[in-house]
DNA sequence: ATAATGCTTCCAGTCGCTGGAAGCTAAAGA
DNA sequence: TCTTTAGCTTCCAGCGACTGGAAGCATTAT
């Protein structure tokens, strides 16, 4: 299967395979006339990958996850430890982000919208400094 | 007040406060040493910033802010319109990422976390395929 | 006097792609 | 069959938003 191919059904950018296989997070064979030839199995990696970054993993990450993933001798273990660690990350991302969204919210409530210069938001962005 | 108290006080990277300058996003007086020479309303433009961007404003955003800022004649719609959009991204950064946990938490609680080959940490991440 | 900071500039690198140019190959239409 | 178009190849450059490091002044502390 070509790279276009491989592409729609992983759903990564050609340009992004391309860039995994130059990063050595993918191989390809090649066909005889130069073009890359993926199997269904490198389909499945592309998607593993893909699906990793989606959840947040990097990609340096995702070069652990998918040493695991290619060689399931490998204890589970490891791959919780890490899926936890990245758990925890996102929660205080979550945190942060919710509260950003509660000031910028506040302070989209309490301005006016019209003409006159004094402006809650630009206030508050200028000022405030929790935490 | 030299770069590194100015630095300290708006909670910007001298680095940063160097590039900043260098994108066009803050001016610096020189002292006749040739060392960059910041007021009070230096810094506070500098914390408007810093503050912008921890509020997910992007450089490009933060310059038409800080123009608003710095031209307080300006119509505070303009500035309530670009708040309320940045929120709106905000909202669906905040759902992505909250599915984004479930689907790992539930992962990481199915897992038995020991040595057996079937993780299904790394099933899920292969073959989920979710929307 | 000397050592340790702190400041300056400039250049390079980070991460994870993405875009574009130039050129070859393959598939589809006239 | 010819031609157009699409898809593939490589390579190089650039994005955003910094960050690190080198080399070399200035200032401060010991």
């Amino acid at each position: 299967m070509n790279i276009g191919a491989a592409s729609e059904k992983s759903g990564l950018p050609a340009k992004t395979i391309r860039y995994y296989e130059d990063i050595g997070l993918l191989t390809a064979d090649r066909a005889s006339n130069g073009y890359r030839d993926y199997s269904i199995a490198d389909v499945h990696r592309m998607r593993f990958i893909q699906r990793s970054r989606r959840l947040g993993f990097s990609v340096e990450e995702c070069r652990q996850l998918l040493s695991l993933y290619n060689d399931r001798e490998r204890e589970s273990a490891d791959v919780k430890t890490l899926a936890k660690t990245k758990l925890a990350e996102i929660d205080r991302k979550l945190v942060e982000l919710t509260e950003l969204r509660d000031t910028l919210r506040h302070l989209v409530r309490s301005c006016q919208g019209d003409s006159r210069p004094d402006c809650p938001i630009i206030e508050g962005l200028s000022s405030s400094q929790r935490k």
